[in-house]
DNA sequence: TCTGGGGTCCTAGGACCC
DNA sequence: TCTGGGGTCCTAGGACCC
């Protein structure tokens, strides 16, 4: 039986290298997407290459990027922008293969098992796909190719950026020999721990160590694990009508300043209620399952979720089952950094339609749908529900308008 | 390192049922 | 009920990914 080729697409620094690419004079400097200089909080999603040599790196606290580099030059994320640059890349994989798997806006397995030969070989097929997307969008990739996902993965982190790497099966086990289990994909900072104290530290090591241990110690996980150590695991990459339906959505929010009276709190939980409902209707989803998460001052971090007896997506429905799970965890005399609300269990609603004969129709109203209109023409706080608003108090409005500010995390590519 | 926001999957205990 | 074993559902939390 002859073995897959498996692509894992690593586009370089995306979000920096898109801002490069338009505004040639911040090359050769240091670069970070996401943050500010003057609100000093938050994280930066991407560093440009310069700016790694300081230590940023993604995810860092922008207080820590402007310790480290205070010179780095902050610039605001434009995601419809990416997701646009990243749509058309992803399209153009799709000419060699339907079975292209995007995980991120800035990354994608795809499967070249079927034209890698008639495209010349792993080799020439991954350049011709590089040079592709250097001449129709300016910016660089790295590309990892292997048997399967996870050896193809590790490949691409070899060799950055604008790199290349095949690690052939025949190759895999010579490079994993004294590669640090960190580099395994699905082994993070907790699990490697674990590993360095078995005393295992390179995936040679991990590959030879008993599996009985692993399960013992990772449950299911375990076995796993030793298979993706010996190079092993998934190559199968679904085409695009074989994808699973989506099992959850939500949202949450840090606040920029912590917030300590309990009306403020509700009021952002509605508004975090109305987009993920809005959301849902969107995707024409309903679900069973609504969760609220709470994260206080200390990090402290609890959620609380309930099962519903009927599929829902309007806020009217969401927001008072949150509202009732939040008083459950809530503990007044902390103060609250971010809160979140989940709906899981998801169904689509024709799917509900057909399960749920007997009661009124899901359909969302002609008012739901004016209002889902309005908010996506005009924004967030164009208009609302009343019942769920704040503003007897007069503080939904201030708090809307931080809502309403620009959220970098808001658009997903569809997958 | 004082830590964003979007997800997925797994575990483990208790309830409940036969 | 001084009491077994197995299955499924519900819920809270954690690890991991980008």
């Amino acid at each position: 039986m002859h073995h897959k080729v498996i692509f894992h697409l690593d586009m370089d620094q995306f979000f920096v290298a898109v801002e490069l690419r338009d505004h040639p004079s911040l090359r050769g400097k240091p670069v970070a997407v996401g943050g500010s200089r003057h609100v000093g909080k938050g994280i930066i999603t991407t560093a440009s290459y310069e700016a790694r040599r300081y230590g940023l790196h993604s995810g860092m606290a922008v207080r820590d990027a402007l310790q480290l580099c205070p010179q780095v030059i902050f610039v605001h994320p434009d995601i419809a922008k990416y997701v646009h640059v990243s749509q058309s890349i992803f399209r153009m994989l799709l000419e060699y293969t339907d079975r292209v798997e995007p995980v991120s806006v800035d990354e994608a397995y795809f499967d070249v098992s079927d034209v890698v030969w008639k495209e010349g070989g792993v080799e020439a097929l991954a350049m011709k796909i590089k040079r592709r997307i250097v001449q129709t969008e300016r910016v660089t990739a790295t590309i990892g190719a292997g048997a399967n996902r996870q050896v193809a993965k590790v490949a691409a982190g070899m060799h950055k950026p604008d790199g290349f790497t095949y690690l052939s099966p025949e190759r895999v086990a010579d490079v994993y020999r004294d590669m640090p289990v960190g580099d395994l994909c699905g082994v993070g900072r907790a699990t490697e721990q674990a590993l360095h104290s078995f005393g295992v530290h390179t995936a040679g090591q991990l590959a030879v160590f008993p599996v009985e241990i692993l399960k013992r110690r990772f449950g299911k996980w375990g076995a796993e694990l030793s298979r993706v150590a010996r190079g092993e695991g998934d190559d199968v990459v679904l085409r695009p009508d074989e994808r699973p339906q989506e099992k959850s959505m939500g949202h949450e929010q840090t606040f920029s300043r912590e917030l300590k009276n309990e009306h403020d709190i509700l009021g952002r939980l509605h508004l975090l209620c109305e987009k993920v409902a809005r959301r849902l209707r969107a995707a024409q989803l309903a679900g069973k399952v609504v969760s609220v998460t709470i994260r206080y001052k200390g990090f402290e971090t609890v959620s609380h979720e309930r099962k519903v007896k009927r599929n829902i997506q309007h806020e009217m429905d969401i927001y008072p089952v949150a509202e009732a799970l939040f008083h459950e965890a809530y503990q007044p005399a902390q103060l609250v950094r971010l809160v979140g609300v989940h709906v899981a269990d998801l169904m689509s609603t024709a799917h509900v339609r057909q399960l749920e004969l007997f009661v009124p129709p899901l359909e969302p109203d002609d008012l739901t749908r004016a209002c889902d209109d309005i908010k996506e023409r005009f924004g967030e706080r164009a208009i609302g529900f009343a019942s769920g608003t704040f503003n007897m108090e007069g503080r939904f409005l201030s708090n809307a308008r931080a809502v309403a500010q620009y959220n970098p995390f808001h658009h997903r590519i569809a997958s």
